[in-house]
DNA sequence: TGGCCTGTTGCATCCTCTGCAACGGCCATT
DNA sequence: AATGGCCGTTGCAGAGGATGCAACAGGCCA
């Protein structure tokens, strides 16, 4: 809608990637480096970017404040920490809690697993939502349209064999965790990895977040991570009266 | 420098203070409202603002994505070592930059002394844990459980004696080195060197690396070498601020 | 129903952003 | 030491885009 500023901003994303030039930024956004250069020192006087001493251009420290308040922002994190801290200790394994926003779906919180075993999600990043246990959740709890639009637009990507191969199969998945209340992601994702995960809902209902256990086959069987099922739909619960003010303490 | 991209700028410090609604956004940036639409809709496309169901705007979930992708892919080895180079140049004596992660102090960097002796340390090598400077800071910066938790897994060679000689003697070090901010091995790996380290935090201010600088007894005392702590402090400092993205205006 | 408030759109005007070209500093090459 | 190339920077004129206005749309409350 404004081209100064969508320019402007596109630049964010790229120095996320990692420093760059002068030139580098220029040619990217293909624009002139005289362009470029107003557009860096704009962002950089507002302390969203930042020169290294040889010149290049970084992410700046007010962005990682202003990210710390968005985060803050998102209250639904607050309180469910201390909860999923709790279940990862019962149960060892990583915790996980995203919310759906704008098409996508992120984590804001992990609890890494007590296990040796590392596992590639990170914070802040996107999920990929055509098998996420989380992703599921949350798209599941869309209204029938909304599902089917997003759902075709995305992409699906054959991670593994049993990753969601299309859209059809997407939104029967989701209906049926739409009905069930809870989705597993059994190996969509990495061969060796299953998760199990049920949402958080808000006063009115409506799921506002949702969580999930993940581990490799190689230290629990599929089988043996949906025992676990019972207690991470509990938690979920306990998290869902506390945001929605039903608090029992 | 660009006076869009200034204003939709300004939306975003606004918007960290707490939800607010077209009418105000354009109030406080003093356009009309037709104005600061179009920048919040710019703003909305990039993800960096968010609109919640009451239509009012707060920042978006992709600010945070955007500050944890920085953040991982940010080298501190890249942006410390001219850093380490100056210093190293300065005063002669060998440097090193260290990290920890999984339970291990590696070397990440290496500048050799300029006096003719060779220190027994390699790039990628695990430290002595119980006794080197950058291990102490770096375990120092971990949550009280987990100090102790990783000092009662530990072993405590010998080396010298004045090595550390167990946990209860490694905590206390902790302590009063998480105190002090920068922390010292006089002797404790190889009876004629010490070592004279510092912190390197991020933007959150936890502690990213730790480096140090070693000079064997035979060249400096131990005294001598603790009369460089303010510069070693100094530097460390030039380099979290670097790290973590903050302008020296 | 009517009034009020907030968000939204089309449009003409004018501002400000853009790209160009020229300059200056730095580094490496000869 | 001199030279050429590269990168960042600046002044300027022109044009493209941002701005504010005014009118419209939709929701809410009286």
């Amino acid at each position: 809608m404004s081209q100064t500023v969508d320019r402007a901003l596109s630049i964010l994303p790229l120095l996320a990637e990692g420093p760059a030039d002068l030139g580098q930024v220029a040619e990217r956004l293909d624009v002139h480096k005289s362009t470029a250069l107003r557009l860096l020192r704009t962002l950089h006087e507002h302390g969203l970017v930042y020169r290294q001493s040889d010149q290049r251009y970084r992410l700046g420290a007010r962005l990682f404040a202003l990210a710390q308040e968005a985060v803050e922002n998102l209250d639904v994190r607050e309180i469910a920490h201390p909860h999923l801290v709790e279940l990862n200790s019962k149960i060892g394994h990583t915790v996980h809690l995203a919310v759906y926003e704008e098409n996508e779906v992120l984590y804001i919180d992990k609890v890494e697993s007590r296990y040796p075993v590392r596992m590639y999600s990170r914070i802040g990043k996107p999920v990929a939502i055509t098998v996420a246990a989380v992703a599921k959740l949350l798209l599941a709890d869309l209204s029938e349209p909304e599902r089917r639009a997003i759902a075709e637009k995305l992409d699906y990507p054959q991670y593994t064999s049993r990753s969601t191969p299309n859209a059809a199969a997407f939104l029967k998945e989701l209906t049926v965790v739409r009905e069930q209340g809870w989705a597993t992601d059994l190996g969509g994702h990495e061969e060796s990895i299953n998760c199990v995960g049920a949402p958080i809902r808000g006063a009115d209902g409506r799921v506002v977040a949702a969580m999930s256990v993940s581990a490799p086959s190689v230290v629990v069987t599929a089988d043996e991570l949906l025992t676990l099922l019972p207690v991470v739909r509990r938690t979920a619960e306990a998290i869902s009266r506390e945001y929605s003010g039903n608090a029992p303490t």
